[in-house]
DNA sequence: CGCAGGGTTGATAGCCTTCAAGGTCTGTGG
DNA sequence: CCACAGACCTTGAAGGCTATCAACCCTGCG
């Protein structure tokens, strides 16, 4: 098992191409010879809801969300997915949630009759895929005590923390969040105006500067208490 | 695949044994050498929050939940798992949730190094059992959008109408509830009061009829429309 | 019979939503 | 360069849905 497996954190895969080690060995490399790349400007669609499943995707660089739209418009931002993540992968047959972009991005995409075929004939390949699947699970069950029994300020508290640990380099100050506030509402359950008052109680407590599109981690600590974890 | 993988429920295997054609293959069945049978009372812990993943279950008979509590007592139960279902398969090193039983149950309980070493020489298997983890996870994905965007009577409806399609027998007016309305809510992410005054609610309109652990459904279509569901 | 635990119902409170208005930033076109 | 439009963000006031608190009922059981 990667390293990854034993995170909260969302698929992920380390981007071969960025490790130091540049053979060090990941059955997700298997892929490569099958993948092609593809750009997209923020906002665009790369799957819809209900569309066959053709393709699963990596992330190379920028921000997409998973939505689910109910027939009366409410939406559910489902996962944030960050450069490193797969998704389109977990779904059978059809995508249950549409995916856009949040910012412009660059996507490796492979046709997932490939990837099934590959995993197929290649265990080491099938028990990785599956591990990535039981990430998104563990994760979604953890967005499930969240969204069934955390406060509004708990969720924006866990939020910007995990945020803070799948972020590029864990750990800094400043922290990026490409996503529209209407995103995060939609996202942890909220409206963007619980969103927004939550962040300037925040502020004016000194546990978080806000910058445009993205916070300053002033009081981790605080965060982490407000956000009612265990463990993190 | 099977066909129980295109459908909206948690992980679920046929039993084997109870199906008309007892050849009927299923690459589950190889894991039954290496299970042993087990009986626990109603409100018996199968195992604990953390535990390390030391075994894997399927129900015979019984209804099990799947609980996380936070550190100041709030609860949230992951699922109801009835007879055919596996739990304890998806988790990583430790389980996340405990599992405790709902009523008196029997359980077919397998060491998980067993099922993942015959997994890694039967591909059968190992394909199997991701099919059940995706289930489980478009089940999650499907909870959070009730948890985050459902109003307490879309919830209930949802919740009556999920447990009516996986009843043995689905479609039967009487449904069988044997989970209390604390344990009802903690899955809703509601309180008891919440739970008991809808269902209230829908007994006066006519919709449902309340028996003593179990509702009576009298009107499906009407459960439906309340219910918000796209699909079912 | 009395107790204990779960279920039900009522009254009140509170968190978050809804509705509304203004502010800020960005991109575009003159 | 500046003005303007539009989208997003922010803040305020009022309301509603659900939680909280409390009381009572009902059932099973010792």
């Amino acid at each position: 098992m990667q390293a990854t497996m034993h995170t909260a954190q969302p698929v992920r895969s380390v981007p071969s191409r960025v490790v130091s080690r540049p053979s060090a060995p990941d059955a997700l490399d298997l892929l490569e010879q099958f993948g092609s790349t593809v750009t997209l400007q923020r906002e665009q669609e790369i799957h819809g809801q209900g569309d066959s499943a053709e393709y699963c995707w990596r992330i190379l660089s920028g921000c997409v969300r998973t939505v689910k739209l109910m027939e009366d418009g409410r939406r559910q931002v489902g996962e944030f997915l960050l450069p490193g993540d797969f998704f389109g992968l977990d779904d059978m047959g059809t995508h249950d949630f549409a995916a856009e972009a949040v910012t412009d991005v660059t996507l490796r995409r492979y046709p997932r009759r490939m990837v099934e075929g590959l995993a197929d004939s290649h265990a080491g390949l099938a028990r990785r895929l599956h591990a990535m699947t039981l990430v998104a699970l563990r994760n979604a069950q953890e967005r499930m005590v969240l969204l069934g029994r955390k406060t509004a300020m708990e969720r924006i508290a866990s939020f910007v923390l995990e945020m803070d640990r799948r972020a590029t380099t864990p750990g800094r100050a400043m922290l990026d969040l490409p996503m529209s506030r209407t995103d995060i509402a939609d996202h942890l359950g909220l409206t963007v105006e619980t969103v927004c008052r939550v962040l300037a109680h925040l502020k004016r407590e000194g546990t978080v500067g806000i910058c445009r599109s993205g916070v300053e981690l002033r009081d981790r600590a605080g965060l982490r208490a407000l956000a009612c974890e265990s463990r993190h």
